[in-house]
DNA sequence: CTTTTTACGTCAACCATGTTGACTTATTTC
DNA sequence: GAAATAAGTCAACATGGTTGACGTAAAAAG
């Protein structure tokens, strides 16, 4: 009987571990966002606009109020970043001809360029993160973090079955 | 032959699937942070004094310089929060006396009390998701995050064989 | 066809939280 | 005694969020 709490819980739900979880969250949040941002900082642009180009780049023609549901920002906010990022040529507007009202953004080859730049970082950091935990830590990682994003966004990242099934204990 | 890429790479290293991690950690943060923000603003405090009390709170007697190691801003910035809530009476500051100089900071009751409610979310949306994903999941959650953290921070999160010895494949 | 709603934009003021730079005071270490 | 360390302070500034009010065009609803 040397832990209580743990015997009682064979989830190891106990305060320590959760307290790693959100540490954890942090610091892999903090790290994952610092790099970026010395390229960023060279042309005058900060992370707000990051943000923006990364998701435009992600769902082109997206519109404004799509985005603002991604970001979860306000629209003065959003306006300010947007227009700059419009105004040099890194972001394309076009007027929806379906619904006139709307404005569709799209990465122009500029933006591209940028979003590309500044992702690589992120994207050498996390495929590092995978290569040396391993694919089946790599799907464990995924259903973690789904679960704690709100159910509202959840949808975006459906469990993917791997190409080689993957024998699962527990639950299966 | 669906999928070229993912034949070539065993471990799933996909663009798709590494921006899908991208998403899924600025989903996860967003959403993380998302609700202590409301009980912060109703006592006049923001996400900066949040991250104190808690940094303090799992570190009593931290000096000024490791917190400021961990948060990695600038003492002029730490100075702001940290004096506010010295003043409000959520942190003792006490002389550390072995070495004079340092400032030994710890939280009060008060400080406590506000800690275990702000966290309060944030400890029952990541025993949610684990419980949700199982504990192998948790574990592979756990690894990956610590591969996203910069090996400076890695070593606050060792990797902890879990209590009930769990069988790993792969390199184990 | 008029009214209402939606999508988008804009001006203005304000706040939170980060930065750089310069300088001070104790205290400890060399 | 000099140098380094821990902490604090003042000032100016940048970024990126907020609320509130208002305007315009287009679509949807009545």
């Amino acid at each position: 009987m040397v832990d209580v709490k743990s015997m009682a819980n064979p989830l190891f739900l106990r305060e320590e571990e959760l307290r790693q979880g959100i540490e954890m969250l942090f610091f892999a949040y903090r790290d994952f966002t610092g790099e970026p941002d010395a390229i960023l900082a060279e042309i005058d642009l900060g992370r707000a606009h990051h943000r923006v180009i990364y998701f435009v780049g992600r769902n082109p023609r997206i519109t404004v109020t799509d985005l603002l549901k991604i970001l979860k920002i306000t629209k003065q906010s959003l306006s300010r970043v947007l227009s700059q990022l419009v105004n040099e040529g890194y972001i394309d507007q076009t007027t929806d001809q379906g619904d006139r009202r709307k404005k569709l953004l799209t990465l122009t080859e500029k933006g591209v360029d940028l979003e590309h730049r500044l992702t690589e970082n992120q994207r050498k950091r996390i495929a590092r993160a995978y290569k040396a935990a391993g694919a089946e830590a790599v799907q464990g990682f995924r259903e973690v973090l789904r679960g704690i994003i709100d159910p509202n966004d959840q949808e975006r990242f459906e469990i993917v079955t791997p190409t080689m099934p993957v024998q699962r204990r527990g639950k299966g």
